[in-house]
Formats: structure tokens, C-alpha cells, sequence
DNA sequence: GCCAACGTTGGC
DNA sequence: GCCAACGTTGGC
């Protein structure tokens, strides 16, 4: 899952101790948490738009997937005018945090690895906030991590 | 249904 | 701040 960290860090989920990943609303992203996530599934926390894009944290799926509120109310800035209660259009998980890693695991970084080739984070023109990791390369990302 | 215009994302 | 990528919108 992607962040920009001057709206909600890695940090800021530390604090909390949990989330609802609102806001989300691309198609495929939906359907990613609507479809694929489930309680206990492992996140890469990753920071982008930021000096040193990069991934820092290991976050944890905390709900099964249920249907964005903020699509529902008129004064939040994710009001979805075509969005019903009984036919919701967006979906979205709870999240919370598991541990921040040892150090980034820079953008640049996971580009020059060839361990990590086909990563869809790493793909040309990525722009989803949300997608999928092969285990391999959450493996290997956590390994650089920790040295 | 096509496609140009436009807006947003996000790395650099 | 620039620009490439790409999703969405709207005219036809």
C-alpha cells in the first residue's frame, strides 16, 4: 500500500494503531482490497511523492473488506454522488501496523534488484494505491531490510 | 463506441 | 516544476 507520507506516514499509523484505508477510488485498487485481502494478510508500507520513495513499514489487514463510509457523506471530499448504501461502489480494509523496518528499502533500490523483477510497484507508469506483492518479493524486500 | 481533452499521480 | 503515464469525461 502506498502513501504519501505528508498525509499519512508510517508514523502516523504507529500512533494510531489502526486505520480504514479511505479514500481509495480507482477500480482495480478496489477490487484488490474488496476481492484479494483478508484479515492477518501481510502490507508493504510503501512512502511515495516524497524525497527518498521508499518502503518502511510492515503493516497487517485488520478487517475483512466493507464499504467505504465516506462514500456516503456529502461533506467528505470522497463523496461518491452515484454511491448507495445498498449498492455501494467502494470498498476498503482496516489496516494496522506490525513493526517500521530496520531501514527504507529505497524506490532506486528495488529498481537495480534483479530479485525483484516484475514487482507491479516497480512497473512503468504504476499509479495504483494499492496492489498486489508476490511473496518472494516481500521476502526479499524484508531481507534487504534487515541486512 | 471512439477518441481528444483534461486531470491526477508520482518519479525525477 | 516538469513531464510521462494513464484513467476519466464528454462531444460526436
Amino acid at each position: 500500500m502506498k502513501s504519501e507520507p505528508d498525509s499519512y506516514a508510517y508514523a502516523d499509523l504507529a500512533r494510531d494503531g489502526r486505520t480504514a484505508w479511505d479514500g481509495v477510488r480507482n477500480y482495480q485498487a478496489r477490487n484488490y482490497m474488496r476481492d484479494d485481502m483478508r484479515v492477518g494478510d501481510l502490507i508493504l508500507y510503501y512512502h511515495s511523492s516524497t524525497k527518498v520513495p521508499a518502503v518502511v513499514g510492515l503493516a497487517r489487514v485488520a478487517s475483512e473488506p466493507y464499504p467505504d463510509p465516506t462514500q456516503f457523506d456529502p461533506r467528505s471530499g470522497y463523496h461518491d454522488a452515484k454511491a448507495t448504501r445498498e449498492a455501494p461502489r467502494w470498498f476498503l480494509v482496516d489496516i494496522e501496523p506490525v513493526r517500521e523496518l530496520e531501514r527504507p528499502v529505497t524506490l532506486a533500490e528495488m529498481k537495480a534488484d534483479p530479485a525483484l523483477a516484475g514487482m507491479a510497484l516497480l512497473a512503468r507508469g504504476n499509479r495504483l494505491s494499492v496492489m498486489p506483492v508476490e511473496p518472494e518479493h516481500a521476502r526479499h524486500v524484508l531481507a534487504l531490510a534487515a541486512g
